[in-house]
DNA sequence: ATGTCTTTGTGAACGCGTGCACAAAGATGG
DNA sequence: CCATCTTTGTGCACGCGTTCACAAAGACAT
């Protein structure tokens, strides 16, 4: 999970789980598609397939909202995409500012799917002057010196910082005292903030690390595998190497 | 939570906790930082703090690893590092595609997050023939006719999709096909994938949600909060565009 | 109206993850 | 060598999240 939350003592935010809140955007996602296509209703079944989830773990989520299907049928998909946006918050708009336009920056400027989904790109903001003025996604980018002006005319309470690591900390805590109250970072960082202000944490990084531990775990029980079974060697890897690689120099408890 | 997991029934490898696996990169970027300024040792409570964790977590972490601490004194550093490494796979070499370079890609391939922590971006591939050659991040991009030949001659296992939503499915079945056993996916899609297949998932959309879910209660909470300011006005829920907006259409039973 | 059939909504059980609190272990000083 | 002090490693309890399994609810046909 690249979720990093920030001290919140697993508040239940009115009643709705907090693992529930993370998958109603897949649900919202699904619904979309099958909206789009004019599907008038659909079964937890089937929409639990289209969001690559169990159907038991779709209805107990729906509950949550309230009783919103009908038992025999299913639920009634346009009437499901606006309760799931209301509850989300996505029935309004919600301007954002994307701090740090890097490559990483740009392409989240450039990313549509923000636009489709109530968020609308109030500005770009870079420490370079020399990126000053420059139209990345057709939004000049302005500078740092502007931050503040930028986010109370706005009237913005997500920030999103994709600075290098060492800007990352300054930047949020100008965020903050600006007004944000909701930071998405993709700076490899840990963010420190005041309470009442939700930090989100996106990492490449770790993902991929994580990635790497299971895949040098596959490669382990294909090793031993083959041990068992001498002849069907698959990928000539390396000398071997298991999932230990080499002797642990300490023995565990 | 940017993390999707695909059908590993909450496996926990080789008796480590998947959500330890999760925060260990955590400690391993935290102690790499104390590394660099040569601390030779640290506490469970000042790693926790680096590390935006508890420390009572940390230490039951650590404890699925083996017993690397010195009681009355700490941790090691760099026998830590290495351990947390080895432990990750990120001691051995894993060579990565990146397929799809649009903005999103090629933020992906200039990131030096990967370099650093034992990935090596083997290949840059695009369906667009006008890209090929092309050089980004130092590295020419291929055409996607050649990701087979790619990915079998670089002995590649992981796979990172950051194509549109569209060709996302398709692209997952030839890197699969070709022997990808990892991937990491940016599109906004439910991927189908194998048995021993792991795919992750980072949805720069549906964090963005999230955190709108938590702005709007946050929102509501004030919004209550002045109501019962002024003239005291208990229990003033339903005139009020408090949470709820305006009043489901359906009961709750 | 009655029965059958489909699908929801949920009570209950279970398992994982978290945090507390403390005993064990080792360092350090006398 | 003994006492004290620091910090680890972990047993235990608790709460959240997931899953099962089924009763209730409604559609639909007769």
């Amino acid at each position: 999970m690249a979720t990093g939350r920030t001290h919140r003592p697993a508040t239940r935010s009115r009643g709705i789980p907090e693992a529930t809140v993370a998958r109603l955007p897949l649900y919202l996602r699904a619904l979309t598609g099958l909206s789009e296509r004019s599907v008038p209703t659909v079964s937890s079944e089937e929409l639990a397939a289209a969001a690559g989830v169990n159907s038991a773990k779709l209805r107990k989520d729906f509950s949550y909202l309230g009783s919103y299907g009908t038992r025999g049928v299913g639920y009634d998909v346009e009437y499901l995409v606006y309760q799931i946006s209301r509850e989300l918050g996505l029935t309004q708009d919600w301007p954002v500012v994307i701090v740090g336009i890097g490559n990483l920056g740009a392409a989240l400027a450039n990313y549509g799917g923000f636009a489709s989904r109530g968020f609308r790109v109030a500005a770009l903001i870079d420490a370079d002057p020399a990126m000053a003025g420059k139209p990345v996604a057709g939004i000049p980018v302005q500078h740092s010196d502007e931050l503040e002006k930028i986010i109370s005319d706005n009237g913005v309470s997500i920030g999103v910082i994709a600075t290098p690591a060492g800007a990352a900390q300054p930047v949020c805590d100008r965020l903050v005292a600006a007004g944000v109250t909701s930071i998405l970072n993709f700076a490899p960082t840990v963010l420190t903030v005041p309470d009442g202000v939700d930090v989100r944490k996106v990492d490449l990084s770790i993902e991929l690390q994580i990635l790497a531990f299971h895949e040098q775990r596959k490669a382990g029980e294909e090793a031993a595998a083959e041990a068992a079974h001498p002849v069907a060697a698959h990928r000539g890897d390396s000398t071997e190497q298991g999932p230990d690689g080499d002797v642990p120099a300490v023995m565990p408890a």
